[in-house]
DNA sequence: GCCGTTTTCGGCCCGACTGTTTTCAGTCG
């Protein structure tokens, strides 16, 4: 799909007009149309030759062109023409803290500088201080953003932020003598991976929070510390480096700063356009008719106000929250979840044993769970042999006829072999209760190749689940090539669902994915692929990749009773 | 460059913080 490489193209344009000094709403409009592009489903291509572009959001006659013109010659003439006015490293700068389209002009221009090499050279000989507009703090702002940029390694992983956000909630609790604080941002969103941090504290007390924030021993540098809010550098457990903000308000503005802190920044664009039509105003103080405060404590009384349902953070994407405000479906919970259907044990690679895991898992408040060490192609985690797994299963059985107040089911993560046999034969599947079938090699093979296979094991009438459907560790494997709209059209037909593996390390199926096979009619498992007790806790970085892809209780086979999970596993088996 | 039940032209969200200014531009979210 060229999608992404388009989406690239159009981020990159805007870049480039912003260092030239464009209109800021030009270069806005091909950030808005890159952003679309890459939330696209379907093809560019498929689009150009229905002529259906222009009811993408934010394409009109302009960028239609320019989608076209890319479609059939590969290139995007503006494109080209800037990257030849521009020296190639320049766009880079602007990803430093503190350097703005501006800036980057100005020492390009002025100082000949055309990337970061450049820029680090211009600061430490002494050059880049002495410009109108620079001075000494910058220039060590600037050095420190480099080296930040150096050591963060881009964008933080969902479970590592969190982490991170609650830990500082906690410790900004005890030491502001706070009663609230809430994170906010894209962590509350659920996004895979994120920026920055943001955090936010009820107190009318704000210098004193910020104080007592920028302190907290977890700080590594202070970037900003005001009346109102704070900006600090914090190390991550993962040996990176993460930017936290805090934000203190009153109690009768809460809700509109959590609103506002929360984003998404288009999603909030879209809010307060709405409040402009209405001649109100909208800010992280509240919502305003002049001087009259219409709503401001309370998130749900801002939306209400404007006429839409409270919409859940996951959905504040601008992805069709507004133009589908009166239909929105009632999101998929944590406390929905009824079972994890993927876990391991010290039979292959776990670090617990079946009982440790059942019991840990009784504590969460499951009915149900399933373990599904791996089978024995998965030499490397120690997978089973066919022997081990008749054991294993006995040994589940046995579990099972103690009462334990949790219910065991017998499962197997069998591999889909480089030809696209599973890695069991029937006779042994059928006696498992429970089969995730997974890829764990040849994932490079072309996209007909891992597709084809991933069908075939949805073919099998004992697979219930396709585990980690495209393989991609976050930042450090990309996923397979593979067909996704075949596959979704494939787990409907054969009634196989599709895991989204909660471990945030993948996040697989991903938001947009799940999204289309929520809106296809497939079944999806949430499931946490634990090696250990602890991590059984990631369900809910699942359950956001759910909501965020607008999945409903109804279309996740663990949040079902167990006698609905023993339902749609007999449908499949019995065709 | 996009967009439109007040508009096909003239808008396009809004405020905090910093550093370099001498009243504000730039950056950020």
């Amino acid at each position: 799909m060229a999608n992404r490489e388009l989406a690239d193209i159009f981020s990159e344009i805007a870049d480039l007009l912003e260092i030239t000094g464009q209109d800021p709403f030009r270069v806005n409009s091909y950030r808005r149309a890159a952003r679309s592009i890459d939330d696209l489903s379907d093809d560019v291509a498929d689009l150009v030759a229905a002529d259906r572009l222009k009811g993408i959001p934010g394409v009109g006659k302009g960028t239609a062109e320019k989608i076209t013109q890319y479609v059939t010659s590969g290139q995007v003439d503006l494109h080209q023409e800037l990257l030849g006015s521009v020296p190639e490293g320049l766009p880079a700068l602007l990803a430093i803290p503190g350097m703005g389209p501006k800036k980057v002009q100005a020492v390009w221009k002025q100082l000949g500088v055309e990337n970061v090499g450049d820029l680090k050279a211009a600061i430490e000989s002494g050059r880049l201080a002495e410009l109108s507009g620079f001075g000494a703090k910058t220039a060590e702002k600037l050095l420190a953003g480099i080296e930040f940029l150096g050591r963060s390694a881009g964008r933080t992983p969902l479970g590592v932020a969190w982490s991170v956000a609650e830990a500082l909630a906690e410790a900004l609790r005890a030491a502001a003598k706070v009663d609230r604080v809430e994170i906010a941002g894209s962590v509350r969103r659920g996004r895979e991976t994120v920026g920055d941090v943001d955090l936010l504290c009820e107190s009318t007390r704000g210098a004193e929070v910020v104080e007592a924030f920028t302190q907290l021993p977890l700080v590594k540098a202070v970037q900003a510390a005001g009346k109102t809010k704070g900006s600090v550098r914090v190390a991550t457990p993962e040996g990176g480096e993460l930017q936290v903000d805090l934000r203190v308000v009153s109690t009768e503005s809460f809700g509109a700063a959590w609103q506002y802190f929360t984003g998404s920044k288009e999603h909030n664009v879209r809010l307060r356009e709405l409040a402009v039509k209405k001649k109100w105003k909208l800010n992280e103080y509240g919502l305003f008719d002049g001087d009259t405060m219409l709503a401001g404590a309370k998130e749900v009384d801002i939306y209400r106000k404007l006429g839409l349902p409270f919409i859940e953070p996951e959905l504040r994407e601008d992805r069709g929250e507004f133009e589908r405000a009166g239909e929105l479906p009632k999101l998929l919970c944590l406390d929905d979840m009824r079972g994890d259907l993927h876990m391991h044990t010290t039979a292959s690679d776990g670090r617990n044993t079946l009982e440790a895991m059942a019991a840990a898992a009784k504590g969460r408040g499951y009915a149900y769970i399933a373990i599904c060490d791996h089978s024995h192609s998965s030499a490397i985690a120690n997978g089973l042999s066919a022997e081990r797994l008749e054991a294993q299963i006995e040994a589940i059985r046995a579990f099972n006829a103690k009462k334990r107040g949790i219910i065991v089911l017998a499962g197997t993560e069998c591999d889909v072999l480089s030809d696209g046999r599973l890695d069991w034969p029937d006779e042994l599947l059928v006696a498992c209760d429970y089969v995730v079938a997974s890829l764990h090699s040849a994932m490079g093979q072309d996209r007909k190749s891992v597709t084809r296979r991933t069908i075939q094991a949805m073919e099998n009438p004992y697979v219930t689940v396709i585990g980690h459907p495209t393989g991609r560790l976050l930042g450090k494997r990309e996923a397979m090539d593979l067909d996704i709209d075949a596959v979704i059209q494939a787990a409907v037909q054969t009634h196989t669902a599709l895991e989204i593996n909660a471990s945030w390390q993948r996040l697989d199926l991903k938001d947009t994915h799940v999204r289309q096979a929520v809106e296809a009619g497939a079944m999806l498992a949430i499931n946490t692929d634990a090696h250990s007790t602890e991590q059984l806790g990631m369900m809910q970085y699942g359950v956001q990749t759910a909501r965020r892809g607008w999945a409903t209780k109804a279309s996740v086979l663990n949040a079902q009773t167990l006698a609905g999970l023993k339902k749609c596993i007999a449908r499949k088996r019995e065709g």
